[in-house]
DNA sequence: GAATTATACTTAGATATCTAAATAAATTAG
DNA sequence: CTAATTTATTTAGATATCTAAGTATAATTC
């Protein structure tokens, strides 16, 4: 297989549209970060806020599993968060090492903010694909991972 | 529509899975790199390096649009390339503007050298799905993109 | 119950990425 | 032909992200 030909591979071609899923919805946020005045704020401290606001007070170690990323990111993103008063924090009475995240008054407002920006995006896309499509996408996705990462610990 | 309901969104559910996606390719070249002993080369000054292999000279302008990123960013990547040694550059005579970037050998026997793997993990791709499968995620992904970006701009 | 190990989190340091502004050369317009 | 605009690239400054190492508390083991 020569070069051209790996770059038009399946798992290329694959890579270039989820990238380019990834982007739009990223962007998608950011603009209504925006509109909202709140230009600083990244699709990850958006993800902080709605995850507490769906689920309540939670720990760092929580916060770290809901937005996949690393511990420090946690530690950084949150501090940022609490400077712009849209959480608080205490130290669990349980642990002490456990710090509980809230939301403050403000960090709740956001989301109610959010809330019809999300379900005006989430409609609009029931409306654009079937939960069959949904599968379908997973599946084949999930399917090229696995294979790929198969194929590869052969050696 | 419920907070909960706009988590378990098509619009999210697909976001989750291409995210997946690109962090498993974005692993996958890592641990090659790793392989290789440049465990500080990043996805994107591969991407970089494997263009110039198969385009050949490039200048800064088409290696930023060749990598999706911007302009700024490439200035950094390729000034880590040549500080290493995988690249080298020299001013177009046509333009003075112009940085005409090219692989030196140490670049190329890089390129070479991820070559066999390159060419395992597509292969891997290959087999595991058909051009049907591709056609559709890809179809499925831009229809929902398509299809909120309307719905959004009714507003 | 003292010593070891595990857990929760932060700090330090690096870097890929961005936006905004600067530089410098080429092109266009008046 | 000079002035204004466009184009190619870099610099400056910020930040989200990572890994590795540090701190402090809790749990376990001998």
């Amino acid at each position: 297989m020569n070069l051209k030909d790996i770059n038009n591979s399946f798992a290329r071609q694959l890579y270039f549209e989820t990238n380019r899923y990834s982007e739009f919805m990223n962007e998608m946020y950011l603009d209504e970060h925006k509109k909202l005045g709140v230009g600083w704020m990244a699709l990850t401290h958006g993800h902080i806020l709605l995850s507490l606001y769906a689920i309540g007070e939670m720990t760092m170690t929580e916060i770290t599993n809901q937005i996949r990323r690393k511990a420090p990111t946690t530690t950084i993103l949150v501090k940022k968060l609490k400077k712009e008063g849209y959480v608080s924090s205490k130290i669990s009475t349980d642990d002490n090492r456990i710090s509980l995240i809230v939301l403050t008054e403000k960090g709740k407002e956001h989301c109610e903010k959010m809330e019809k920006f999300l379900s005006d995006f989430a409609e609009a896309g029931e409306k654009a694909v079937t939960v069959e499509e949904v599968e379908t996408v997973t599946r084949i996705l999930k399917k090229i991972r696995g294979n790929i990462q198969l194929e590869l610990k052969k050696d």
